[in-house]
Order: C-alpha cells, then sequence, then structure tokens
DNA sequence: TTAAGTGCAAAATCTTTGCAAATGT
DNA sequence: ACATTTGCAAAGATTTTGCACTTAA
C-alpha cells in the first residue's frame, strides 16, 4: 500500500506537531473544523498509527489519543513501554518518559503496552 | 445515597464472582441476557466502582473492564496500581500481580492507574 | 411510606462503511 | 492512467438519559 501526501494529511500532522501533546479525535476535529473531515480524521490517525508516525494512547477515559513518535523522545528503539499522563483538569495527555517494564507469567507473549495515569498536572495543580 | 439489595445487583456480582476474570459490559450483557437490562448494568457497575466493590480497567481496546476488588489479591490496601492483561485472542482480561510505581514528574498528583498489556495468554500462545 | 433501583424507549455519542468524485504520482 | 484518498451521508455500535413503575427497607 502505497501512501500519498494530501493536504487533510499534512494538516493532521502538523496539528500534532502544533500540539506536542498526544490528541484525541474530538480535540483535532475541533482543531481542523471544516478543513477536514471526520471520517477521514480517524482513517489518516489510523494510517499514521499503522506506519509507525504515531502512537495511540487509550486513556482511561476510553478516549484514543495519539502522538508522533518522536515526542517521546526514544524513537530510536522505538518502543512504547512507557507511560502517559492525563490530566482530569486540563485533560492534556503527554508521555512520560519512564520507560517501566513487567514481569508477565510465563508462557505470556507481550504485544501491545497501555499505561495511563490520571490526575492533576502541576500547571492545575497550583492553582 | 443508601444502597440496597436487589436481585439484578446479585446477579453481576455473582457473574463477575464466577468468571473470577475482569469483564466488559457486553460480557456481562451476554451473561444476564434477558434477565437484567442494558441500562441497569451500567448504572449498576458504575456504582460499584463508586462503593469500591469493583474496579474499572479501561483495555486498549477501548472497551471497559470490571472486576472485582477481592479478585485482585491485595484488597487489603486498595491499590490498583498493577497491571492488566488481555489476551487478544481470547480476549479474557486478567489482573497481574506486580504492583508498579512509578515516578511522576515535580507537581504532578497521580490519582488513577490504568495500565494494561496486551498479547497472548499462555493457553492461546501454546496452540 | 418513600427513596433507591429498574425497564423501556429515545436521545446522544462515537466510529465505521459504501460509494462516487477528486487527486497524487 | 489508476490506485489512493477524500467527503458525504448512512449505518452501526456504544453509552446515557428521562420518566413512569416497581420494590427493598
Amino acid at each position: 500500500m502505497k501512501r500519498r501526501n494530501t493536504p487533510s494529511k499534512t494538516a493532521v500532522l502538523s496539528a500534532l506537531e502544533r500540539a506536542n501533546t498526544a490528541l484525541s479525535h474530538d480535540k483535532l476535529l475541533d482543531t481542523l473544523a471544516g478543513s477536514v473531515d471526520r471520517a477521514t480524521i480517524y482513517r489518516i490517525l489510523n494510517r499514521f498509527c499503522e506506519d509507525g508516525i504515531a502512537h495511540r494512547i487509550v486513556a482511561d477515559d476510553g478516549k484514543q489519543y495519539f502522538a508522533l513518535c518522536e515526542d517521546c523522545s526514544h524513537q530510536e528503539e522505538h518502543s512504547h513501554n512507557h507511560f502517559h499522563f492525563r490530566c482530569l483538569q486540563c485533560d492534556r495527555v503527554e508521555c512520560l518518559t519512564t520507560e517501566v517494564s513487567v514481569n508477565l507469567p510465563k508462557g505470556y507473549l507481550a504485544e501491545n503496552f497501555n499505561g495511563v495515569i490520571s490526575g492533576k498536572c502541576r500547571a492545575c495543580g497550583s492553582l
């Protein structure tokens, strides 16, 4: 499957770059309102994940958030065994840098890691 | 808010007990088909979480899974800083027993921990 | 008796899909 | 040219809500 450069794709990409936090579908829809269709945003984000351009975080609010892999400061190894933090107040989702490893029971095979801690970020905590 | 004992509540509770893994809404709906209404199941599960009878895991499939807190073998301290494992094949979600602690950046306050690793469980891996 | 809990159906969300038109390469 | 991508609208799926009725305490 060969990929093409389109305005929509560029728009989503630069929205993610500008944000430099993980964005949910609805936040992106908001940001790109009018210029890119809902369905298209869903499709673009899925392709980004397939292609390793972005990764998908499922937060404890049940929503999916997307972050460019380069935002994660460890793209070299391209492992996503790190936590994300979601602020319950400002709703920003950011990557934490601590890598974590979990021992699985014998015979278990890990394919995907999804860790989210929610609470109050610094900015919101000091209000 | 005073809580009452009702047949529906008991049904949900014993379904969770029997399963001794975490169950999603749809699996519960399935199990209790006909006897308990959808909306009621949603409401009961929410109440269970509020009351500390069950805890809610949001898995990387975006679905919520519910497990009785006693299933987690560390109810004494009632911390839920442990991971869950979701098998991509049989779709069972189980509690892992390893406690984990993550260092948050200064000024960050954790309120909720949600960690899920998905992959293949032992039974499914050896097929 | 009366507040909590339930069922049902409708509304509100959220996400995916089909298809014809548009557009990168 | 031609396969990929898009927009739109419709279908699906998931979760919540309003309200009248029921029921545990």
